[in-house]
DNA sequence: CCAAAAGTGTTTCACTTACACCCATGA
DNA sequence: TCATGGGTGTAAGTGAAACACTTTTGG
C-alpha cells in the first residue's frame, strides 16, 4: 500500500486556507489578506499557511487565522483539497481549504490585528485572488449555499439579538436571489429556531423591529 | 503568508485513498486491500498511497487503484481530507479521500489483478477496517446518498443496458430504504434520463422486464 | 394452471409560491 | 401628516407518498 514512512519519496507540501465569511453593513464579505512576497507579491489572497508536523487541520487554520487576522470563528468546515500540481508557481503545494462564519461585532472592528494588512470584501466585488483562491472562494460559497436549507447558518453570522428583517437580508446575500418577506418569516418561525425576544430595535423614525435570537438547544440537536 | 519554502518545517506527509462503489450481485459493494504490512499487517483498508511530488490528486488515486487492484473507476469525486496527527500510528499523514463509482463488468471478475489482495465487502458487512478507514467510508457513503437524488449514480455502476429493477434495488441499496415501485418508476422515466430499448432480459420462469440504458447526452448536460 | 416478477393510475397530503394592505413610529 | 419600514393571511400550484390489481411467461 505505502512504502515505509523512512525511504517515501518527497511529497508535496501542504497548507491550510480559510474562506472567512461575516456580515458587515449588512452585506455577506470575506476576508482576505494583502500578501507582501512573491509570489503575487502585493495582491489578496486567503489567509492561510503551512501545516505544521503533529498539528491537527482545523488547529493549523485556527492558528492561522489568529495570528494573520486576529480571527477567531466559530465553526469551520472543510471544503475541500485542492491540489494541482501548478496551483503554486514554486513548487507543488496542496491545500485543504475551509470555510469559517465569525460574527464581526466580536472582532476588532475591521481590519487586521496582528502582522499583515487584512481587510473585508463584499462577495460580489471581490479583487482580483492569489494563485486558484477565486476557484476556493466560489466552492465555498456554493457549499455555503447548500448549508443555508438545512443549518442556521445565521447563528454563527448575526449578533445575538436580532430583527428578523437582518436573517432576511443574510440568506438573500448568500442564496444571491430575493426572498418575500411573509414566506421568509413564516418558514424560519415553523423551524422553531427562533426565540422571541421581549425587546425591540432602537427607535427610528418608523416602527421598530422586534428582536429574536436562535435557541441554541433547538439548533444544536439539529446537529443529530 | 507562509515562510519561504526551502526553510520551512518539515510537513505531515500527504496520501490519497479511494472508497471503490461498486455493483456485485444486486448488492452495493466496496473494494478493501488487505494490508500486507504493519501498522495493521493482515486487516482491510481502503486501496490507497502517497502522493508523489507534481502529480495531480486525481492521477494519484487513479495510479494507487491500477496498481492495487486493477481498477480504472469512470468518475472520482472528493469526499475529504482528513488529517488527525493519530490517525496513523507511525506519524503524522494526511489523506484526501475519494469517492470512486466502477462498473463490476467491466473489470477482472473478482480480486485484484496486481500485486495485492483484493475484495469486494457488501457495505453492511464490512470487517474491521484499519486506521480511521471505517470513518471515511461512512462519510463517502452519505455522500454517495446525497448524490442519488441529483446525479444518476447509475450510470457509473450499471452495465449499459439494465432493467428497471435493478436500478431500483441499487437506490435502495444506496439510500438505505425501499422505495415504491410505481413511484420510483414514475420519477425515474419522467427525469428524461432513460432511454427505453427494444430489448428484454433473458426468459426466465415468469415475465421479462424491458432494459433501458441511461440517456448519456441529458445525463452530460447535467452536469451544467 | 400456478408461481414469480413485470407493469400500470389515482388520490391525498404537505410544502412552496405568489400576492397587497394596514400599522406603528419619529420627524 | 407623511415617509419609512414592520408586520400579517390566504389561495393556487407543485411535487412526494400511499396504495392493489392485472399481465406475461416458463415450468
Amino acid at each position: 500500500m505505502a512504502p515505509p514512512l523512512d525511504q517515501r519519496l518527497p511529497s508535496p507540501a501542504l497548507t491550510v486556507d480559510a474562506v472567512v465569511f461575516g456580515v458587515d453593513d449588512g452585506e455577506l464579505k470575506i476576508l482576505l489578506i494583502q500578501r507582501g512576497m512573491v509570489p503575487f507579491a502585493g495582491s489578496w489572497a486567503l489567509p492561510g499557511g503551512f501545516v505544521k508536523l503533529g498539528e491537527d487541520l482545523e488547529k493549523a487554520v485556527r492558528r492561522e487565522l489568529e495570528s494573520e487576522a486576529g480571527v477567531r470563528p466559530s465553526r469551520l468546515e472543510q471544503v475541500a483539497a485542492y491540489g494541482r500540481p501548478d496551483r503554486d508557481p514554486r513548487q507543488h503545494v496542496v491545500s485543504i481549504a475551509f470555510a469559517a462564519l465569525v460574527r464581526l461585532d466580536q472582532h476588532s472592528p475591521h481590519a487586521g490585528t496582528n502582522t499583515r494588512l487584512a481587510a473585508w470584501f463584499a462577495v460580489d466585488r471581490l479583487p482580483e485572488l492569489a494563485f486558484d483562491h477565486a476557484l476556493i472562494v466560489r466552492d465555498a460559497l456554493a457549499r455555503l449555499r447548500s448549508e443555508l436549507s438545512h443549518t442556521p447558518v445565521g447563528i454563527d453570522l448575526l449578533p445575538p439579538k436580532f430583527p428578523l428583517r437582518d436573517l432576511q437580508h443574510l440568506h438573500e446575500q448568500i442564496s444571491g436571489r430575493s426572498l418575500d418577506k411573509r414566506n421568509f418569516r413564516r418558514s424560519v418561525l415553523d423551524s422553531g429556531l427562533l426565540q422571541e425576544l421581549d425587546e425591540r430595535e432602537p427607535a427610528a423614525r418608523h416602527r421598530s423591529a422586534r428582536l429574536y435570537s436562535f435557541n441554541q438547544d433547538a439548533c444544536s440537536a439539529l446537529e443529530t
